[in-house]
DNA sequence: AAGAAGTCTTGACGACTGTCCAGAAGTGCC
DNA sequence: GGCACTTCTGGACAGTCGTCAAGACTTCTT
């Protein structure tokens, strides 16, 4: 009986709390998609919330402040930016093929989230000035370094020889490759993202001794 | 008579848009020092008034709107920025001597000017988002794309081989360098400026085939 | 059926924003 | 000194912001 009672109670609890999670997430993917588009400067909490199907007055219901929420975004935002090239890496079985094959999926992910990696540079630098995001923004960027740091020591493995430089270092140089193809992919110049690609095959290449 | 009186009229028409200039520049200056401190996203124009010693009001007199201000100071960063790397290609001597003296100044860079450069990198950022800038941003990233050229292929010279990548990518590169370096800085590593300063140096050494 | 709990809307609040303007203060000329 | 012009101040404006709370609506429990 209290088994059952208990049982229950944590089953209509969790479902709660899954119901009270669902609706956080969703309100941070109508967050992340109007942050995307606008800017954190001009992003409002009334913006986000006619971006999705409820009053603003709800995003207090389901965040402490905007702090929490915008937190809540670039942790969301990570979980499904960090995995991205993992497939790449285990499926490539030649390190030319592991080359093309991760310079092709960084051209690619310029031309589809193009916004979205906008919005994580605006982000980051944001963590510069308010210490609010910064823990998760370190966080993140870490994660991303070990990201590159998979492919590159994988393709050196392939290879044959060891990387020539740091972790920290190669995420710098592929970041930067990225983040300057972005700057011209989004003002228009329509070569961007296969100058990346081969800026990224080039510079893998370079990585290693003798390759 | 005429013509003095045209002089004279010239003179202290002269005078006074010079005046008028220099009033200007000093504002963008408050500016600047606000912008650098709190963030494009933070930073007012009541907020820049409070860091100058006028009132609020006097930056619709010099400006006509926010948009302009912010266009004036980016303008303003530009001109003390890019000149900045010049001094050590011309007096360098030897490819050993350029390419200790570039890595010694861009970590100098960092540790002297950091809060500017994370403005620098905010701006550009903000042009992603609103057009306002982005003109500008651009002509200024191209200046730098040119600086760092110079500096490549000067060293390459020196070394007697050719340098093995393009200016944008070099630019790409050494930018995601100082980036990376600037997080780890402004977040308290205090290696941060001696780790930049060793990866500009060897990658540096990289650019050149046989270097 | 009725109450309890959870969810959402609406309107209000004080603070802050960019902009504008009337007038004070300063400057140089006759 | 008086006058024209530039420069500057401080307040007012309309709008937006984050935040909050009162109440309506929905969903579940008993």
């Amino acid at each position: 009986m209290t088994q059952t009672a208990g049982k229950s109670r944590d089953r209509i609890s969790r479902r709660q709390v899954d119901k009270f999670a669902e609706r956080r997430a969703q309100l941070a993917a109508s967050a992340l998609q109007t942050l995307s588009e606008l800017g954190y400067a001009r992003t409002s909490l009334r913006e986000i919330a006619q971006n999705s199907e409820f009053s603003h007055g709800v995003l207090h219901y389901y965040f402490r402040d905007k702090v929490e929420l915008i937190t809540y975004c670039v942790r969301q935002y990570k979980a499904e930016c960090v995995t991205r090239y993992d497939q790449i890496i285990v499926t490539a079985g030649s390190a030319e093929e592991l080359k093309q094959g991760f310079a092709a999926a960084m051209a690619d992910t310029l031309r589809e989230e193009a916004t979205m990696h906008r919005l994580w540079y605006d982000l980051r630098n944001q963590s510069l000035f308010e210490e609010s995001f910064r823990e998760d923004v370190l966080d993140i960027d870490q994660s991303l370094e070990r990201m590159i740091w998979r492919v590159v020591s994988h393709f050196a493995e392939l290879v044959g020889s060891p990387p020539v430089l740091s972790p920290p270092v190669a995420y710098a140089l592929f970041d930067g490759l990225f983040q300057q193809a972005l700057l011209r992919y989004l003002t228009g110049r329509d070569t961007a993202a296969d100058d990346l690609r081969k800026g990224v095959e080039h510079l893998l290449g370079q990585l290693v001794v003798d390759a």
